[in-house]
DNA sequence: CTAGAGCTTTGAGCGCGCTCCAAGGCAAGC
DNA sequence: GCTTGCCTTGGAGCGCGCTCAAAGCTCTAG
């Protein structure tokens, strides 16, 4: 099953949240496109679009822990690649660092603090939300406008 | 027609963005909710959500211009206060400060800009498709993690 | 009349999230 | 062997978008 066809059932099951595909669905995603051999911090840096810069510095700061070769080069494997990309994804969603921070030493602390990090992921779930229902809003408004200019329509 | 009401309608609109409604809806809802007399700059900024700070940075840095009264004191009218939610809706949707100062001064510069105007607000409309692109992509993800800690699922 | 809150200005300060610099090591090609 | 390029580290720098400080004026309540 294609990349594209997987997200597009992802996205599906957005509308019908209680669909146990959502899980299935995800579990390929994201398992999916990841080689499991180790990769350098260039090849992880291109697959979630980010720097090297930005990789390095989320270890720095604690976010993840990396292995290193015999020469001393990181090398990411797919647990911590799995990581980087849901940490890419809570940035991307607006999730502060310092927030991570926090979840990932949640996460540390074992199975106990389960319900604190479930806490954590609806409230953030809430905040995308309203982010959503904003950009729809300037969506909106920047269709509005492009109108008043006699701006093509939405294809 | 209750700003919900109206809100609603411009949402489904989005879904159909062919409709004539949307110029309407909008012209109602951009219109609505705005006293007709000036406004201080405390009362600009609860309206905005934003704080008398950020309006005076604003003007600071040429997005807008506002009078004073006789004792010097900032009164928005109208005009600003429409300006006033434009900007603010291109801000929340991740338009950086330096184009909306370049759009601007392409208002200022009169009809002949309206070509350009118009490019830039296509080229934000697709910007704002792509975040609410990711936004839904990081919305599943967290619904997947959600789950994976045996939360609730989405209401 | 006076206290206190809010307004004015210019200029500086700050939190965030990278992003880059410097100095040096490793790997591959000529 | 040497060059070229990516890797390492710690620390510094930076762009963005506010946000606040200081010094002084104005309005309102008591």
């Amino acid at each position: 099953m294609a990349t594209e066809e997987l997200l597009q059932k992802a996205l599906d099951a957005i509308g019908e949240p209680d669909s146990p595909l959502i899980k299935e669905v995800f579990d390929r995603l994201v398992t999916t496109d990841l080689p499991d051999r180790p990769m350098s911090v260039q090849e992880v840096a291109d697959l979630l679009d980010a720097s090297p810069h930005t990789l390095r510095y989320y270890e720095r700061i604690g976010l993840i822990e990396v292995d290193r070769d015999a020469s001393g080069y990181r090398t990411y494997d797919t647990d911590a690649v799995r990581r980087l990309v849901f940490l890419t994804r809570m940035r991307l969603s607006g999730m502060p660092i310092r927030d991570l921070q926090h979840y990932v030493s949640l996460v540390d602390q074992g199975e106990g603090t389960v319900p604190e990090r479930l806490e954590m992921l609806l409230e953030h779930r809430d905040t995308i939300r309203r982010q959503i229902r904003q950009l729809t809003l300037s969506l909106a408004a920047t269709e509005y406008k492009i109108a008043t200019y006699g701006g093509e329509t939405a294809p």
